[in-house]
DNA sequence: GTGATAATTTGACCCATGTCAGCCCCACCT
DNA sequence: AGGTGGGGCTGACATGGGTCAAATTATCAC
């Protein structure tokens, strides 16, 4: 829980593409190196932040994995997204200066911590700081607009099939392989986030595994033909 | 088409409260009335904006009524939301300069035009501009995270409630009545919304009728027990 | 008004997914 | 090596909501 006083440089992380803006003046650069206080360790299966709490920072993440989810009184729960390094969470707390959703670290994890005031005050210098701060919400209300799409029109087949190319896709944007993969949740939570039960979940595997779409071992998947998960997700006749 | 120009001024609107920040200065409420260039007046069914076309502004809304959605290339398509007088729509478009999604007037309707450049630019003088905007893309994200909770998580009942006490809460805030109200779309932008078929949509209403929970009429909606549907939202048992 | 069109309701039937239960497998611990 | 527990898989069955069809009722253009 106690924050690491490490202080460190947006200027020289290798994430920096994926998370700030580029094409910078030198001495833009320097003043966004001021928007990040210090960085935080968040050990496996515990809290970054909670429904309730106080919002006064928005979080980079460096490396891991997390999930965010929402819950209501009646104990539902929702998974509402898996994150992982160079994306932004937090952005929930603004509106009401408290956060409403979980997030949840799915493997270790350490996080950048901006405090938000400070992003306000240098996005008023930085006009690129100011448009990237912009886009990044823009893009998470996007996301959530495909999730929309996901989870009102499609059936479990296409789900599943939208959300490994999606999670390989991203994990390629950052140099890993675009076949293989190592899933950090449970069957649940990938459930919960597609809003089906986790038999369902496998099940659906199993089928994929049947019909010699992809090699599943506990969770590593490894991906043979993206063009029929393509196709699932495209409604299109499986003439594979 | 043609926008009509009208200069307008936040200043003396009415929807100021919802739509634009509270506690200014006189000088900075000046400031913000240069936000808004013009107003524009949109016919029902014809769009505010489509998907792929090119982002300029945020459009607030001063009367009527509107549907967002978005569409897959294989036809399917997903109502995100709908909008009334004092909400803010177009944030989709930020992130890639061009719209993602379709803006559908459910009846005839007027929208003050914001250009986002020079929202920017005040944003950067006046602070509580500038924390209104992050608020405001801070508040969509978390109504999403309220819709996938239901899509993901909610059965058919539970739904048409939780989509039947939002409508009513915000027409409140906007004066109208806590129990009655008139739906601006059809049962099937309901459904769509909702993840339902229109057929469910209009059996859900019935059995709402059967129980005397609601009075139905078309699309005269008459809440006569707000408890009832708080208590299907909320999973418990009917015991009314 | 009047006809055409769209929206809504309802019934009958079906199927995808949920539910419940049992078992297996693997990681991790002693 | 053996034990333990969480995660995962699969089968049998149940059911909520989808599908299809038909009748009824608004709404709109002329």
């Amino acid at each position: 829980m106690t924050p690491q006083t490490i202080k460190v440089a947006c200027s020289n992380c290798n994430l920096r593409e994926l998370c700030m803006p580029v094409g910078l003046t030198d001495d833009q650069i320097q003043r966004i190196d001021n928007v990040v206080a210090i960085r935080r360790k968040i050990k496996r299966g515990s809290t970054l932040f909670r429904n309730g709490e106080q919002f006064t920072s928005l979080f980079a993440i460096r490396t891991g994995f997390f999930k965010t989810c929402v819950a209501t009184e009646d104990g539902r729960d929702q998974v509402t997204g898996f994150q992982m390094a160079g994306e932004i969470i937090g952005l929930d707390g603004i509106v009401n200066d408290h956060h409403t959703c979980d997030a949840v670290a799915l493997e270790d994890a350490e996080v950048c911590v901006m405090p938000f005031d400070r992003i306000e005050d240098i996005s008023r210098e930085v006009n690129a700081l100011q448009h990237h701060v912009h886009k990044i919400m823009s893009r998470e209300i996007v996301r959530e607009h495909g999730v929309m799409l996901l989870l009102g029109s499609m059936r479990a087949e296409e789900r599943l099939a939208a959300f490994l190319l999606n999670l390989v896709q991203r994990l390629h944007a950052r140099g890993f392989s675009q076949s293989e993969l190592v899933l950090r949740m449970t069957r649940e939570e990938i459930g919960s986030y597609l809003g089906l039960k986790l038999e369902t979940v496998s099940r659906t595997f199993s089928k994929f595994v049947d019909d010699g779409i992809v090699e599943v071992k506990q969770r590593h998947v490894r991906i043979l033909s993206p063009e029929a998960l393509k196709r699932i997700v495209n409604n299109q006749q499986a003439c594979h």
